[in-house]
DNA sequence: GTAGTCACTATTTGA
DNA sequence: TAGTGACTAC
C-alpha cells in the first residue's frame, strides 16, 4: 500500500520517529516508548493507519492489559478512522482469549460456558486441596501457593511436570511445602472438573488449545489475525508471548507483529512479566525494526530531568534518555512530616495551595502511594480539607458480598458444575444446610471425582436436610431453565426473587440491608443495559457478542475496579502508583517517600526487586505535568505500632538542581524527636487542632460509660459523629456525615475509643 | 446450626 | 490496627 494513496491528514500530528512507527505495517517492529512519549497516539494512529490502508477490521489483533486501555484505544481509532473500527479485535489478553475459548473451549474438554474463577475462587479451591490433604494450612500458606500454581502455569509447567523440575520442587522443600506439587496436581484437577478456568487457565488454555490444534483452530486463527499489536509488551509473562509466537511463527507468515513497551516502566516482575520478552523478541524476530519514543510531550524540563537520574541508578535498562523541549517549569517539592498524620495534613494544604496559587481543579490532582493502606491518613485530611476526592482501589462493586451471591447463583444457572458458586450459596440465603451436609457432600465429589451438584440426589441425608436439599435444587433447576429461554436480564430478575436474597434483605429492614438491596438493584440495571446494548445494534464494541448470561459473567469478571467509568466529577484522586501507570496530571504528590515503604522493605534484600521499585517510582514522577511533591514522615503507625523510617534512598537520587531550596532531605534519621509522642502536650492546643485533623496525639478518647445518646463523638478513623442510640449491648449507632451521606455505622462500645466533643 | 467471641496474623503491587 | 478464621456456647 503507498502512503499517497491515504488521506494524510492524521499523519501530520506525529513527530518523524513516531509516523515511522505508525506507517512501518510490514513485517515486525519494536516500539520502545518512554513515559508520555504519544504511545497510545501511536498505537491508534498505527490501527488507524492500517484500515485507510484497506486492511479489514476483524484481521486485526490488539492486545492490551487493562479494559480501560482496550476502550481508550477503541475509542480514539474510532474517531481517526470511523467506519467499521470498531470491528477490529482490540481487548485484554484475558477478554479476547475468553471471547475465542467461548467457541472453542469444548475443543480441549471444557464446556463453552465454562465459569471463571476469580482469585477468591482460587483460594478456596486451594484451601480445601490442603485440608483434604491433612497439610498444616499455617505452612501451606494459601496465598503463597496461589501464586506459586499461578507462576508454575504462567511458565508453562503442568502439573505432570512440576515434580520433576527441581528447582521448583527444591524451593518448596526450603520453604517447607514439598506437597506444593499435589495441590498443584489437584487443583488442576478440581478446576477442570467444575468447568472452571481461573485467570492464569484463560491464557494457558487459550495456548494449549492454539498448540493442541495445530489444523482445524491454530491455522484459523493465524490466517484470520494478520495484524498483531502488544501494549505494555514489559509486562507480558513467557505463557503470553508463547501465544504470540503461536499466533505469529509460522511457515508463510509475514510476521506483522508490532510490540509497544519500555522496560523502564516495567513493574509487574512479581506476577511473572518479564523484561527478557523484549530481549528475546529481537532475537526471534531478527529482521525487527526499532524505534524509540524519546520526546515527552507530557511534562515539564525538571520533571524529565529527575526522572532521567533517577533511573539511571539502574543497571540493566536498553538505552534511552528522554527529552522535552518544553520550559523548565517548577521544581520538584519536597515534603516531610513528624509523623503520618503530619504528612497527610502538609500534603491537603499543599492541595489548597495549589489550587488556589495555579487554580487547578481537584481532578488535575493526584495523591500515588506505595501501597493501598497508606489512603486512610489522606482520605481524612482531604476530607476535613473539604477536598472531593476519590480513590481507586479497595472492595469493587463486584466484590460486595450479596453481589457475588448474585453472581454465584448466575454462574450456577449457566454452568452447574460450579462447585465453588454451589459452596457459596447451597446455604445462602439459609435454608439449614449446614456444616455436615457439605462435608458429606465434598467428600463424596471428591471422592467420586466429580461436581458437588452431581451428587446432590445421591447423598444420603435425614428428611429435614433432604428437604432443604431438595429446595436448593429447585431454585438452580428452575434458574438453569430460565437462562435457556429467557434474556440474561430476565433470569436475574427471577434468581434475584426465588432465591429469597431480596426478600431476606427486605425482611431485614435496616440501612445496611437496605445498602445491599440497592446494589443487587444496580446489579440488575447493569445487566438490563447489557442486555439492551443488543439492541442499540451497530455498537461501538467489539464485545458485542450475544448479551447472554454467560457474557455478561464474562465481562464482569474480567472487569477491574480501574474500569468503573468515570464520572465527571471534580475530584482528586487518591491510587496506588501501579494503579497510576499510563494516567497523567498536572500536579502530583508521591507520599510515604521512605526506606522500607518505598522502596518496600520486602524488597531491599533482591538487587532486582529493588530496581523494579525503582522503575516504579520512575513511573510515579513521570505521572506528573507540572507540580510533582515528594513527601515522607519521620514516623508512622503501621500495623498497630509506631515505626521510624528513614528518608528513601530514591530522593537522594535527584540532584539539588530539580528540588526547590527551601526544603533539603535530613539524610541522617532523628529517632530522638518523637520519642514521647502526645504524652506532655498541653491541653489548649488540643481542642484548637482538633477541627481540622485528628492527630493521634490529641485523641484522649472517653470511658464507655460516658457515651450517651445525642452527644457528638470523634472516632479515629470516622470522624465526628452523632449518637443516636445506644442498645443494652452497649452497641451504639452513630451517624458519622464525613464518611458519605448519612453512614451510620454499629459501634461497639467496649471495643470503640471515642471521645465526647459535645454534650448535646 | 448459628451467633458471638477470641486469637491470630499479616503486613506489596493486581488481572 | 483491622480483618479473618477457628472455636465455643447456646
Amino acid at each position: 500500500m503507498q502512503n499517497t494513496e491515504v488521506g494524510k491528514s492524521y499523519l501530520d500530528g506525529l513527530n518523524d520517529i513516531q509516523r515511522m512507527a505508525v506507517t512501518t505495517i510490514n513485517g515486525p517492529v519494536m516500539v520502545i516508548a518512554g513515559p508520555g512519549s504519544g504511545k497510545t497516539r501511536v498505537l491508534t494512529f498505527r490501527i488507524a493507519h492500517l484500515l485507510k490502508s484497506g486492511v479489514p477490521p476483524y484481521q486485526i489483533l490488539a492486545l492490551t492489559f487493562t479494559n480501560k486501555a482496550a476502550r481508550e484505544m477503541k475509542d480514539r481509532i474510532e474517531t481517526v478512522a470511523g467506519g467499521d473500527a470498531y470491528k477490529v479485535w482490540a481487548g485484554t489478553f484475558h477478554s479476547i482469549f475468553a471471547r475465542i475459548l467461548r467457541v472453542e473451549a469444548h475443543k480441549i474438554g471444557y464446556p463453552n460456558d465454562f465459569s471463571i474463577y476469580d482469585t477468591d475462587d482460587s483460594k478456596s479451591v486451594i484451601k480445601e486441596i490442603i485440608k483434604s490433604l491433612s497439610l498444616d494450612p499455617k505452612v501451606y500458606n494459601v496465598g503463597a501457593i496461589r501464586s506459586r500454581i499461578s507462576s508454575a502455569k504462567s511458565n508453562l509447567i503442568t502439573p505432570k511436570m512440576y515434580p520433576g523440575n527441581e528447582e521448583l520442587m527444591e524451593q518448596d522443600k526450603m520453604n517447607r511445602r514439598p506437597m506444593t506439587f499435589k495441590i498443584y496436581e489437584k487443583y488442576v484437577a478440581k478446576c477442570k472438573r467444575a468447568g472452571a478456568m481461573d485467570f492464569d487457565d484463560l491464557l494457558l488454555q487459550m495456548f494449549r488449545l492454539l498448540y493442541q490444534n495445530p489444523e482445524n483452530v491454530r491455522a484459523k486463527y493465524q490466517a484470520q489475525f494478520k495484524y498483531l499489536m502488544v501494549d505494555e509488551f514489559q509486562d507480558t509473562n513467557f505463557l503470553q508471548y508463547e501465544i504470540l509466537k503461536l499466533f505469529v511463527i509460522y511457515d508463510g507468515s509475514e510476521q506483522n507483529v508490532c510490540i509497544v513497551g519500555d522496560d523502564a516502566q516495567s513493574i509487574y516482575s512479581f506476577r511473572g512479566a518479564t523484561i527478557e520478552n523484549i530481549l528475546q523478541f529481537e532475537s526471534d524476530f531478527p529482521e525487527v525494526k526499532t524505534y524509540k519514543l524519546e520526546q515527552n510531550y507530557r511534562s515539564t524540563s525538571y520533571i524529565v530531568k529527575a526522572a532521567n537520574e533517577v533511573i539511571t541508578y539502574n543497571e540493566k535498562q536498553i538505552k534511552k534518555e528522554i527529552w522535552t523541549d518544553k520550559e523548565e517549569g517548577h521544581k520538584i517539592k519536597i515534603i516531610k512530616g513528624m509523623t503520618d498524620g503530619e504528612e497527610g495534613k502538609m500534603v491537603a494544604d499543599s492541595i489548597i495551595e495549589h489550587k488556589n496559587r495555579h487554580s487547578l481543579a481537584n481532578k488535575d490532582i493526584a495523591i500515588l502511594y506505595r501501597t493501598n493502606a497508606q489512603s486512610r491518613v489522606f482520605e481524612e485530611h482531604l476530607r476535613r480539607s473539604n477536598i472531593a476526592y476519590k480513590i481507586y482501589g479497595g472492595l469493587s462493586f463486584y466484590q460486595r458480598k450479596e453481589i457475588k451471591d448474585m453472581v454465584a447463583y448466575m454462574r450456577l444457572a449457566t454452568n452447574y458444575k460450579d462447585d465453588e458458586a454451589l459452596k457459596r450459596v447451597i446455604n445462602y440465603p439459609k435454608r439449614g444446610i449446614g456444616a455436615t451436609t457439605i462435608t458429606k457432600l465434598t467428600d463424596l465429589a471428591n471422592d467420586n471425582e466429580v461436581s458437588m451438584w452431581q451428587c446432590l440426589n445421591q447423598i444420603e441425608l435425614k428428611p429435614r436436610a433432604k428437604q432443604s436439599v431438595g429446595k436448593f435444587i429447585s431454585i438452580v433447576k428452575a434458574s438453569q431453565e430460565k437462562a435457556q429461554t429467557m434474556d440474561a436480564y430476565q433470569t436475574a430478575l427471577f434468581i434475584a426473587k426465588r432465591s429469597g436474597i431480596v426478600d431476606g434483605f427486605k425482611a431485614e429492614n435496616n440501612i445496611e440491608a437496605q445498602n445491599r438491596l440497592e446494589n443487587i438493584n444496580a446489579l440488575l440495571d447493569g445487566i438490563q443495559e447489557f442486555v439492551e446494548d443488543d439492541v442499540l445494534d451497530e455498537g461501538e464494541d467489539i464485545n458485542k457478542q450475544e448479551r447472554t448470561l454467560t457474557n455478561f459473567l464474562q465481562t464482569i469478571s474480567l472487569m477491574t475496579d480501574q474500569d468503573k467509568d468515570v464520572d465527571n466529577v471534580d475530584t482528586v484522586t487518591l491510587l496506588s502508583v501501579h494503579a497510576a501507570k499510563g494516567l497523567e496530571y498536572k500536579a502530583v504528590f508521591v507520599v510515604g517517600m521512605e526506606e522500607n515503604l518505598f522502596p518496600s522493605y520486602m524488597s531491599l534484600a533482591a538487587p532486582d526487586q529493588l530496581d523494579e521499585e525503582r522503575r516504579l517510582f520512575y513511573v510515579a514522577i513521570t505521572r506528573a505535568e507540572e507540580f510533582l511533591t515528594l513527601s515522607y514522615a519521620n514516623s508512622r503507625y503501621q500495623y498497630g505500632q509506631m515505626r521510624f523510617n528513614d528518608p528513601s534512598r530514591f530522593l537522594e537520587e535527584i540532584s539539588d538542581d530539580n528540588i526547590e531550596a527551601s526544603i533539603s532531605i535530613t539524610k541522617k534519621p532523628q529517632f530522638g524527636t518523637p520519642k514521647i509522642l502526645g504524652k506532655f502536650k498541653p491541653i489548649g492546643s488540643a481542642s484548637k487542632q482538633k477541627a481540622l485533623t485528628i492527630d493521634p496525639k490529641d485523641f484522649k478518647p472517653n470511658d464507655k460509660s460516658e457515651i450517651k445518646v445525642g452527644q457528638t463523638v470523634l472516632h479515629m478513623n470516622f470522624g465526628h459523629g452523632e449518637v443516636l442510640s445506644i442498645d443494652a449491648r452497649k452497641v451504639a449507632t452513630i451517624r458519622f456525615p464525613n464518611l458519605h451521606e448519612n453512614a451510620e455505622k454499629r459501634i461497639m462500645l467496649d471495643y470503640a475509643r471515642l471521645q465526647i466533643v459535645e454534650e448535646n
